[in-house]
DNA sequence: CGCACCTTTGACTGGCCTCAAGAGACGTGG
DNA sequence: CCACGTCTCTTGAGGCCAGTCAAAGGTGCG
């Protein structure tokens, strides 16, 4: 379940400019090192299920995490896609709401959340990065309802891949070759995009099969995808592009 | 549009221990007092557009507001509903990202941003409050997303009703009339459901007679609908009762 | 009364789900 | 090296739920 457990300096760490600690002075990131710890996860294993008691809070560092939603006949929905610099835990709260997993291999940084929440209290920089990364999880939401309430089965698997494809230009992957392309590392399996989407596996598997006949994506193995022409794949989102 | 521009003091506000500024103090809040402005919206109107210039944030004290986006072949999705206490706007930025409109006559209590953001980076009572807030409101939304991702037009329904119930027992309206039963308010016309679920108005309708057919609510006259057992509305949800 | 708006109901269509089978990739062990 | 099992993904056939199109009923207001 939990690999290693380790400890590094935030000095190197690629998230230092994005995370909850972003705005953090130096001395306020050494008492965040004394709370801190590193955890990894391999890909597919749980990280922690709803309900259960929760000792810390946490960034991703590496890999990808989801948070979803089951229902006891078994309809998942995800409702959260952690990528690096993410924060997993809500301060305040004891138990995990959400069924959390490693969709890849994920490092994670705890803190010992009595600590933190102590830290939380004393350190506004603290409090106004997270209020900041909550408010753009928000919109990262109710983004996500437009597609889930409105948009056909080829403009959510487009609307994923955009998706990914910005955060993952933000983060510095998704080296771009030429131009207008680029390559994403999509690490959901189709189920997991499937869950992601509010659709089920073959009709995202039969979706992606007709983006590629299209031309439009060309895969890579199964979890490599080259978008040719981005704005390609933009028009077939349904997202105004006003051109 | 904009009906009447009062002021009123925060002493008898009825919102005053629920809204972000819920944890103030008493100089706190007559600070809050001088930047503050009511505003009153009538049902059905628009109280602002996305992409409009925000030059205030505010609490909805009365009534019940809309957060929705729109595709530009008009398909719409609803992405947020806000009741008495909620909060409108984003702090930091400057415009709306949403279409704003008035559900119900709604009151708002309206803060020049500004000096709101000003009050915000000085005052901890109200990010901390307004944190606490936003994660509900997230909370809120990984629910809904669940409703649009993996839910039938029965289990929407009975799920809006159900949450609209709760809301109102919350806020002390929804008077509970016998043991398990009530009464809610429905501020929202069918369309604005179908708005809310990602159904059709047609499809709303269809399930809405086919509830009150079976009796498991009560119609009295287009918007208040009566829950004579609670129990039977939440085993329509789909969500577990473990019973 | 006449009009506007919201709602209800019906008939039909279609997109996605369900059920099912098979293909491809990978690791294990004989 | 290949047989075998497992896991993931692909593809096909058919059915159903919700969408679409259409019309009529209700309610409130000038």
């Amino acid at each position: 379940m939990m690999d290693t457990t380790v400890r590094q300096s935030c000095d190197s760490c690629p998230i230092r400019h994005r995370a909850v600690c972003a705005r953090c002075e130096s001395d306020e990131l050494q008492e965040l090192e004394r709370i801190k710890y590193y955890r990894t996860h391999e890909a597919g294993h749980p990280i922690c299920w709803a309900g259960d008691d929760m000792t810390f809070v946490a960034s991703v560092v590496k890999g990808a995490a989801t948070l979803s939603q089951t229902m006891e006949d078994g309809r998942t929905q995800m409702v959260g896609l952690l990528l690096p610099s993410d924060f997993i835990g809500r301060p305040g709260r004891t138990t995990m709401a959400y069924d959390v997993t490693a969709a890849s291999d994920v490092t994670l940084c705890c803190f010992r959340r009595k600590p933190f929440e102590k830290m939380l209290a004393t350190t506004p920089h603290i409090g106004e990065r997270l209020l900041d990364m909550t408010l753009d999880e928000l919109d990262a939401a109710r983004e996500w309802m437009l597609i889930l309430g409105r948009k056909t089965a080829r403009e959510k698997i487009a609307s994923l891949l955009s998706i990914v494809a910005r955060r993952e230009l933000a983060i510095g992957m998704g080296f771009t070759g030429a131009s207008k392309g680029m390559t994403i590392d999509l690490p959901l399996t189709r189920e997991a995009m499937a869950d992601y989407l509010g659709l089920t596996l073959e009709t995202v598997s039969r979706q992606i099969s007709a983006l590629k006949r299209e031309g439009i994506i060309v895969l890579h193995g199964k979890r490599q995808i080259e978008i040719p022409d981005m704005a390609a794949l933009m028009r077939q989102t349904g997202d105004e592009v006003t051109a």
